[in-house]
DNA sequence: ACTACATGAGAAAACCTTTTCTCACTTGAC
DNA sequence: GTCAAGTGAGAAAAGGTTTTCTCATGTAGT
């Protein structure tokens, strides 16, 4: 007893001091100390900690209480060096804006944090070689995965990550073949809005929407086809504001009866219909029913009047990402394929109609 | 199954034989086995890879050669443990919208990437609890650095990061004492939009902007009178379309001469008065030069017409604090104290008078 | 009193690198 | 023919943890 209390205050001076010699840095405090402090093993102290092993209940608590006396923290490095775990992935984007991204990136990130796993925000352009580089150094970092996402359903990234030693998860961007994909199901939420035009007594609804080459336009262009038949001709353009105001100058000059509701492909498209109405006069929503989609709520909310729209539960749709993510780096079994996450219908004064409760305010 | 199920929720840091049997990770390749390919022993090989210590060119070469044809690469956890240097920062932040946040962290990871370096990105929202928990995460993995950042310049993050063992540096938002700062020159941006503003023949400008208690609206405002004298009121309120439309109609409706030029606080603002004009029959930039804060893409690009504004170089901002942080990180010396980096005007149709070349498409 | 076993705790290996130290061998000079 | 110096390469330690194995002690059973 008494001989192992001696070498115990011996070793962590020794220690202490080199490293002082050494370097600038003050030593953060091993197990080592701990274990000295505590007067027992390295072993015994790191079973302690850990709640494994055999041992007095007594000497249990005794390790816990000056472990977080002394504020012991473990090294994540030596842990993960050996555990083969490093409880960190790996975002990979090619979004700019940082509009689908973000919203990502705070549901994966919400999911995560309970369960100690950090995020490496990897924002790669369209550039193939800066995407190479991040991934290697994820790979080097030893992350126990990577989350692919990007603007895009139907655009791959510029990197092939389809034959990695860690699990990959795409959100919101097309996966390879025998992978795990998250997306918003764009269908639904073109149908959420078409019923809700509907519902609300609107006949001749207008689609205005974005390039005709989107996966996700086709998708919404075919539901809205759909539940709003053929009356009214579906104008494909531009992401743009300039393009929601043109195509509302088109439709109006056109012969004939005006449309009495416009469901249009995102927020910002809405948003120049939006202008474009009011500057002809047309009131919204008494004449012209309007709704969005995204819910970009900096785009959404400052339209007048504030736009209804889809939402694409994008925050949601990290969460899932990130816990699928994590069983699979944990080696629990999860199926490959497309899971497609249901849209959600924000209603706020751009439609008339009863207005609901729901007045959308995420993020 | 079941069994493998419960296991992993209970003991997540178990060893890898269990996941191989999933089809998990496969066994990586280490210096060991560039080392046993190229008959060499590992310390031989090390040396070879990193160009240290001594031996034949030719050794040195087929070591090289063999590590990159069977496709090694560093664990850099235990390079890490070692070296104690991970190549990993924090960036924390407060800004939910990302606005901010994103042009900095562009900026970082440019900078870092060449370097080494990845980031992780924590949103912590306002959430004392949040942050504290990220930070403990980040420390845990051994960042060399963090920098933190914010939507405002005045506010400190709800989390003490001035006694860490790690450096800290401060973009975009307020450090303690003896920390280093990045921060934009709101005064000199400003003064930039209002010379503007009088060279090209403006005499009646209004200042429309936010909030008083904001530190960079004193600043704006502040550089503002000392250009512009005091002959128009400096309106105060809130960052919002709605505000600057309503500081529009309350300029307008004042009696006696109307402004002929509005410098407004941020872009949401000069967007909600260009749109406020444009319903009054006021033309942009014939009749009022308008100018906005921030060049946020996304709303000054789409305003009609788009506008001219101060753009904040805030990757600019991000690349130096990175580069910063890792300068501290590597022990080099650095001043301590807060930098200003000079803003840039961003020259689009709100303004008038000549048009410059600089048509201002960052980011 | 002697075996069988349960219990508490420590020693050592392993994870993957880098770095320092040591060793064997060659070369040229006296 | 010996010595000094230089050269190429390997052995071993270190970094902080976790885990397996081993050991000593105490307790119960016959």
């Amino acid at each position: 007893m008494t001989q192992r209390l001696v070498k115990a205050f011996l070793k962590p001076l020794q220690k202490e001091d080199s490293l002082n010699i050494s370097g600038g840095k003050r030593g953060r405090i091993t197990i080592h100390e701990v274990a000295a402090a505590a007067a027992v093993s390295i072993s015994t102290a790191s079973k302690a900690l850990n709640d494994t092993g055999r041992m007095g209940a007594e000497t249990r608590e005794r390790v816990k209480r000056i472990a977080g006396e002394i504020g012991y923290r473990p090294n994540a490095l030596a842990r993960g060096l050996l555990s083969k775990r490093s409880f960190t992935i790996g975002l990979l984007t090619n979004d700019t804006y940082g509009r689908f991204t973000l919203p990502v990136m705070a549901g994966i990130s919400d999911a995560l944090v309970d369960h100690g796993v950090s995020v490496f925000l990897c924002a790669i352009e369209d550039d193939p070689a800066l995407a190479q580089i991040h991934v290697d150094a994820m790979l080097d970092k030893q992350v126990d995965g990577i989350i692919a996402t990007g603007k895009r359903l139907d655009r791959r990234l510029p990197v092939d990550l389809s034959n990695l030693h860690v699990p990959v998860v795409y959100a919101f961007t097309e996966g390879t073949q025998n992978s795990v994909t998250f997306r918003s199901d764009d269908e639904q939420g073109a149908r959420l809005a078409v019923e809700w035009l509907a519902k609300i007594g609107r006949r001749r609804i207008a689609h205005i929407t974005g390039p005709e080459d989107f996966f996700s336009v086709r998708e919404r262009a075919g539901a809205y086809h759909e539940v709003a038949g053929h009356r009214e001709p579906v104008l494909y353009g531009v992401w743009s504001e300039s393009w929601g105001h043109e195509a509302v100058e088109k439709l109006w000059k056109r012969p004939g009866e005006k449309p009495d509701a416009l469901f249009c492909g995102n927020d910002q498209i809405a948003r120049g219909a939006a202008d474009a109405l009011r500057e002809r006069g047309v009131k919204v929503p008494q004449d012209v029913s309007l709704i969005g989609f995204d819910n970009w709520e900096i785009v959404a909310a400052q339209t007048r009047p504030p736009l209804t729209t889809v939402d694409m539960e994008l925050k949601e749709l990290g969460r899932q990402a990130g816990l699928t993510v994590l069983a699979l780096a944990e080696g629990r079994p999860v199926e490959p394929g497309v899971r497609k996450l249901p849209c959600r219908l924000i209603v706020r004064q751009s439609c008339g109609g009863r207005t609901s409760d729901d007045q959308g305010n995420e993020i």
